[in-house]
DNA sequence: CTTTCAAAGTAGACAGCGTCAACTGTTCTG
DNA sequence: CAGAACAGTTGACGCTGTCTACTTTGAAAG
């Protein structure tokens, strides 16, 4: 019985694995099923057996690019100092948007899953959230220079800054843009000194 | 020879129309040339003779996008002070996309056409790019106290920000989020103060 | 006014896709 | 050993994009 539960999972993980594949050679909108099924060696249905549609596949991909993630954010070593911390969770960040393109878009980028019909996906990216707003709340706790600094909003502001920073630099359009390679590089390290400063900032009530 | 002109850009015209409303229904994955051919009342050959195929049709519809936007940036009215400026461009910017998440999403959230390949569409992605850059560095320009201030690293900062806000605003996760209806109402105009703060602070050399 | 000719639209065909149904074989279970 | 659960195969259906070949049309040229 091992050897059967070997067996398919086997199939079942192979598919995911080619699925990633040919989304990063063809594109989200050439990955079919059948192209799975014929790179893998099995007829086309085979994969039915493992995934109920084409989206049950695809959701499963989006899970595994999330758990990556996490994995990636929690992989650091922490200093203890917590403006220390959160400067490396943000480099953390943009860091595997930018290396690893392909699953950034998946996760964020292209239009997911209705994350609604598939609650394991959805668990894993708040689980990705979580890890940042906990990162907050643990800054501000340290450093409780702001009592009604609400560690929640900030969270947001801080991911979304992240975000938008890791879209925008590696969007499509930027290439073409009229912008020196040096001053991009010197954007990053920019926003992050504005970022620091923000959260430094005591907010007007 | 009008007549015919007119009635030809019809097509074409409604092609796109309806192009953009059954994305809006069916999600980006589910237009087909074939059904708006079918809504249209025309062949299924029909929309060829004004697209040469299906990517084209999307060009064109995230091109008009992209016009849409660019016209919704510029008309603002400026009150001259750049501080109020920068804020009403920021909010024009973000209204944009809460109100039209559609449109929104087809120019900056999925995979676009492949630029290259749709010049028209690029120039005007660029142009809708170059408004915010402008304003924006216009804006740093009037208002830096500090010397050696660069507004276009400012400038990107921003707009990634303001990119991020947006998207994340509006991404599917965030409404399963643990995250009150209060809260959210909060983060918007708290990011605001954050950017504010941040662009205000002196930065260390 | 008639001819002509290119553009616009139609019709049919083909392969590829997702997915349903029915079948075969293999493996674990009672 | 019987049989049920499961993995995998084959075939079919309607949908899609797109090719080719046809018909219509409406403006311009003679």
């Amino acid at each position: 019985m091992a050897k059967k539960s070997t067996k398919t999972r086997n199939l079942r993980e192979d598919c995911i694995v080619e699925a990633l594949s040919i989304i990063g050679e063809d594109g989200l909108e050439n990955l079919s099923l059948r192209e799975v099924a014929r790179r893998v060696g099995v007829s086309h249905q085979a994969p039915y057996k493992h995934f109920e549609n084409r989206e049950h596949l695809l959701a499963e991909v989006v899970g595994r690019c999330f758990d990556a993630f996490s994995k990636h954010l929690h992989t650091r070593k922490l200093t203890g100092d917590p403006t220390e911390d959160l400067a490396s969770l943000g480099n953390a960040y943009i860091r595997y948007a930018l290396n690893h393109p392909l699953e950034y878009r998946l996760m964020f980028g292209t239009s997911l899953p209705d994350p609604d019909k598939y609650p394991a996906m959805l668990e894993k990216a708040q689980y990705a959230y979580a890890i940042l707003r906990d990162m907050l709340t643990q800054l501000f706790a340290a450093n409780s220079r702001q009592k009604g600094a609400d560690a929640d909003l900030d969270a947001f502001f801080v991911w979304a800054t992240m975000h938008g920073l890791a879209t925008v630099l590696k969007s499509p359009s930027l290439a073409t843009l009229p912008v020196t390679p040096s001053k991009l590089g010197k954007a990053l390290p920019h926003a992050f000194q504005r970022v620091r400063a923000a959260l430094k900032a005591d907010l007007p009530a």
